[in-house]
DNA sequence: TAGTTTCATAGACTATAGTCTGTATATTAG
DNA sequence: CTAATATACAGACTATAGTCTATGAAACTA
């Protein structure tokens, strides 16, 4: 069967997707330089730029898969827990993810591509299955009265997720000797308590 | 009076390093370069890179003026406030000066700066004059029982220049549209509540 | 003072992300 | 079927941060 052009298209896609991830893993994303991925692929910087627009967007895809993790974790979540609990089990989890199976160079470069002005960053994209979780399990710790009903629902989603993002970039900044999972759930642990606080108002 | 050599690089390095605060301020530091700095300030490659090691560190020393602020903020703070009160307008006064001051771009360059690795960034240096403010505040604040005794000072300086950095760094990455100040200070104190509960445990 | 060393600076060079242009082939139109 | 067009790709080119080497003058030494 011969292959459209299309077809062929995604395949060289594919192709150069696959080996940068592959140089990335064992290299770190900043040691790759894209004349490597376009050489190591046997293709061309054309057709690199014609099917990623920089560097830091193909990975943004391969990070995209992060939204398995976050479909594993709601399914595989037990019913019956505290929202705190809930919610400390989610970065308990997700701090274990990102540390242990993306790591802590590709984070960096997510980190670093979300300074980048006007770049479409996946902050802005690809946490929304990160927000809906979280806003679900907000509405639920309204409805069971274990949070004011007068709580803004959509700014504290981003106050949670703040602490994920300060937990993470302090990671980035301090290196090694920061223990990130500690770190993170001693963090959210004190927002949670002034969070929950609230409700006797 | 004739000139020193060394007195003659003094006077290089300033001239270079006022060249290029002017452009960052006048086009933004993404917008300057090296190049540019070289050639507006008469001299060279070599004498940029012998006086400073890096385009970023050319500003981190101006962003080292931060500690005038502090000095200025610690002398007029009135001495009867809260704990709260006073983490509180820290982080007003400080988001304000962030804002206006030193601008967006220049703040972003900073934050960015942290993510590269192993440059002796800011945070694991100039910081150490907030944290020195922290600290002292919550000390104060142990011994005037408004903080449990058993809370680690360090650890708590830490996440709350952590709050600082998550809010500042949801704003370099949502942009004009994130008020910045009205942020900072709805996030950091539901975190100070929640610190300030375990005094009762 | 004459020779030697150090150091500030100049500017050519390198590394690398990203752009631009040309081309060959697939696809579409008549 | 032939001509026109679109597009996937190759690779030369550009922009820019940072390195390396050479040089001349100042500072030191004897």
């Amino acid at each position: 069967m011969k292959k459209t052009r299309k077809q062929q298209a995604q395949e060289t896609k594919k192709h150069i997707y696959l080996t940068a991830i592959t140089l990335f893993q064992t290299k770190g994303f900043d040691q790759v330089t894209v004349d490597e991925i376009v050489q190591e692929s046997k293709s061309s910087k054309g057709a690199f730029y014609g099917h990623f627009t920089s560097k830091y967007d193909i990975f943004l895809e391969k990070f995209k898969e992060i939204d398995h993790f976050y479909e594993e974790f709601t399914t595989t979540l037990p019913v019956n827990l505290s929202f705190k609990e809930k919610v400390i089990s989610l970065i308990d989890a997700q701090m274990k993810y990102l540390k242990d199976d993306l790591g802590m160079d590709l984070m960096r470069s997510v980190y670093k591509s979300g300074l980048i002005e006007d770049e479409r960053n996946f902050f802005s994209n690809s946490e929304r299955k990160l927000y809906k979780i979280l806003h679900s399990f907000i509405q639920k710790a309204i409805k069971d009265g274990e949070l004011s009903v007068q709580i803004n629902v959509q700014e504290t989603v981003i106050y949670i997720t703040r602490c994920m993002r300060g937990s993470l970039y302090d990671w980035l900044v301090f290196g090694k000797d920061f223990d990130l999972l500690q770190e993170s759930k001693g963090f959210i642990a004190i927002f949670l308590d002034g969070l929950l606080l609230n409700k006797k108002n």
